[in-house]
DNA sequence: AGATGACTGACGAACGTTCGTTAGTTGGAG
DNA sequence: CTCCAACTAACGAACGTTCGTCAGTCATCT
């Protein structure tokens, strides 16, 4: 299908270059066609941007909700464990969450008020989720808390951290050692008071 | 000084739009010059956003290495949550900070490399002292750890965590919440085994 | 026959940049 | 004190290029 090679072409311009940084001639380029083509099968930039901001969002929301569901009442340290190598493996596997990273934090500005409503809409269907996970694990003792909000904020925040560190960290060795760091620590102060 | 104006603008418009996505047009009409005017003071867009982009380093150095000069080695616990204090205070009392995060994360492409140094430079510099003070803090007892470099690590970690919090968590009252949790979870993972 | 999907050609607008030219200021030298 | 030279800071005009977009054409396949 050409629209999946046009917005694959996209979505690996539109992460490495940003919204404004690039250009519909590159993309076509890409795909072996020209510019003007590009309008047989989106309506202009915007469209196809929007289009591949969707489709990345559902993936990681796909992705997420699917992994969450093999959760148990037993196992939070498997299972949130596992969950931060399952954010790294998305990152490195595809160009999606990388993308949706980018755009969910430095939007493009005259899109910024619909993208920040999916950015939303995501993250409060993640975090209820696990809240009520935590709520699960605290309820059983698998861990210590008073409130499930603390750790599944602290546990978002971690997760936020590895994003960023994969961002910028090309340095494989230093991105394992920060995972190691804060999975020590947060699993630290999250099993016992 | 003029100069420190455009540069002013500069750095707001490079914030909002990124390199790519801000004008020397905008830049110059919010200065109320024209952009030929520019190139009076700055060789050309490149110099003048690298010129921003090493004030905008010096000033976050400057900040935290002052901020961290102040750490003594009895009160971990005052002085690491006055760093998270710090950060926040940085980002919501100018542009600079949420001007650097963006370039360091999402660098223009040409630019890179000479940022992606810079980037190195800073970091490698605050981890250090940072790693030093934990050590000194492991060594008095006044934390948990067996090595200075897990704590340091994490520590960092929820520096960026809340770093990208600022940027995206519009809501201040989020942000106390994301905060509060983050810090009681990491000081509970670092003040005892 | 009709629809699809790519093409060519052209559009106005904006981009960063360079040029030559003005004022206005400053600093010595005569 | 004056005069001239150098410098500063802004300007309009234009450069070549790229941008996103639209209109019309032509081949292919159902």
């Amino acid at each position: 299908m050409k629209v999946d090679e046009i917005k694959d072409a996209a979505l690996k311009f539109f992460t490495i270059h940003g919204y404004e940084g690039a250009s519909l001639s590159q993309i076509a380029e890409e795909v072996g066609m020209k510019k003007q083509s590009l309008y047989a099968h989106f309506k202009g930039k915007d469209d196809l941007f929007l289009q591949v901001l969707r489709d990345a969002k559902e993936a990681e929301r796909a992705s997420k909700l699917e992994y969450m569901s093999g959760f148990d009442e037993h196992h939070p340290e498997r299972d949130l464990y596992g969950f931060l190598r399952l954010v790294i493996d998305l990152f490195q596997k595809n160009e999606q969450l990388k993308f949706w990273l980018r755009t969910s934090f430095f939007p493009p500005a005259h899109l910024a008020d619909a993208i920040g409503q999916e950015v939303v809409d995501i993250e409060t269907e993640i975090q209820g989720i696990l809240e009520r996970k935590f709520k699960d694990w605290i309820d059983t003792k698998a861990i210590y808390g008073e409130s499930a909000k603390t750790p599944t904020l602290a546990f978002l925040g971690i997760v936020d951290s590895i994003m960023l560190s994969l961002v910028y960290d090309n340095d494989e060795q230093r991105l394992e050692e920060k995972l190691e760091a804060c999975w020590t620590v947060f699993w630290r102060g999250i099993s016992h008071p």
